[in-house]
DNA sequence: CTTAATTAAATTGTTTGCAATTTAATTTTG
DNA sequence: CAAAATTAAATTGCAAACAATTTAATTAAG
C-alpha cells in the first residue's frame, strides 16, 4: 500500500514533464528499439530448427525467399531488397552456394556484377519451404490478420527509421 | 491464469490449411520475420552514431540500460533480463569494462556468480544517454502514443514466440 | 584516347548471437 | 561425509552484420 516508493513516484508524475527528461525514458520495457531487437531474436530461435531442416540459417532463408521470387538477380539488388551489403552477403552467399542451392557467376555484360541463381536443387526446395511460415504463424499465436497488421506497421517504421538515418 | 497471455495477439490460431498451399506464403514482403528483422537492424543503424558518442554499442547500451535500473547484478540476471546468454554477455561485459563503465566481481556468497556493477563513469553516463531516446524518437518520426503501442504489442509477440519455442 | 571518377564485389577486422562444451562452485543424494 | 547432479560463467567455434578498405571493371571528363 506504501506508494512512497521510487518506481510509483517517476509513474505517476504528471504527463506536463517532457519527453526528454522523463527521468523513465531510459527504462527497458519502454524502448521500441529493444522490443524489436528482442522480438527479432525471438523469432529467428523459432524459425532455426524449421530451416535447419532445410539446411538453411535465417539470413540465408531470406536470400532465397528473394530468389524464389526473382532468379539470377545481383548482389546489389539482393543487398537491396534485405537492406544488406556485400560484405554480409558476400560470404552468406557462398555458404548457400557450397549447399548447392544457388550458383555464383560473373555477368557477361558487366563483369563488375555478380548474378546469383537458383541450382534445382534451390528451386526444389521452395516446396518444402512452403510450410515453414505456416508453421511459424502457428507457433507464433497469431492470427494471419494480426501478422499482417503488424508487418505492415512494421513496414512503416522501417521506413521512418531509413529516412530519418539520411536526413 | 492460461499459459498464453489474453492479449490481442494470441487469441486464435489461423483457421485452416489454405494459408500452407498459398503460393504468396513465401513472398519477402509478407513475412513478419523480414520486418522484424529489418526494422531492427534499422533501429540499429539509426541509434549507431548516438551511441558512438556514449563509446557504447548497440548490445552495450542495453547492458547500461538494465544496470542503471539496477545495479549489481548477475550475468545470469542481466542474460534474462535480455533475452542474452552468458556466451553473449560475458565477452559483451569485458568490452563495456574496458570501456570503464562497469566492473565484474565474483560474488563472495556464491563464486559461481559474476556481480556485474557500475563505476562512477558508468553512472555519470546516464545523464548524457537520457538524450538518446528522444532523438530517436524524433528520427523515427512516430507519436510517443505509437511508439507505446508498437512497443506492447512486440512484448505481446515476444512472449508468444518464446511460449511457442518450447510448446 | 587516356586519365580520373565511379561503381560492384570482395576483403579485412571488430562486435555480436548462439550452440556446445568446459571449468569451477554449490547442492543434492546415497 | 563423499559421489553425483546441478548451476553459473567462461570458452570455443561458427555465422552473421557492418565499417572501412581494396580490387577490378566501367563510365565520364579533359
Amino acid at each position: 500500500m506504501n506508494q512512497r516508493n521510487a518506481t510509483s513516484l517517476s509513474s505517476s508524475l504528471p504527463s506536463a514533464a517532457p519527453a526528454a527528461l522523463d527521468e523513465s525514458a531510459l527504462r527497458l520495457d519502454k524502448q521500441l528499439c529493444f522490443a524489436l531487437y528482442s522480438s527479432s531474436l525471438a523469432m529467428t530461435k523459432l524459425y532455426k530448427p524449421l530451416l535447419a531442416k532445410l539446411g538453411l540459417t535465417y539470413p540465408q532463408y531470406l536470400v532465397m525467399l528473394v530468389l524464389w521470387e526473382e532468379d539470377g538477380v545481383t548482389v546489389s539488388a539482393l543487398g537491396e531488397r534485405l537492406f544488406l551489403d556485400s560484405g554480409t552477403l558476400t560470404p552468406l552467399l557462398k555458404r548457400i552456394e557450397a549447399q548447392g542451392f544457388l550458383r555464383r557467376a560473373r555477368s557477361a555484360e558487366d563483369e563488375r556484377q555478380v548474378i546469383v541463381s537458383l541450382t534445382q536443387a534451390g528451386r526444389d526446395l521452395r516446396t518444402t519451404a512452403v510450410q515453414v511460415p505456416y508453421a511459424v504463424a502457428c507457433a507464433s499465436a497469431c492470427s494471419l490478420e494480426q501478422i499482417q497488421a503488424l508487418t505492415t506497421e512494421l513496414h512503416a517504421l522501417r521506413s521512418n527509421l531509413i529516412a530519418g538515418r539520411s536526413d
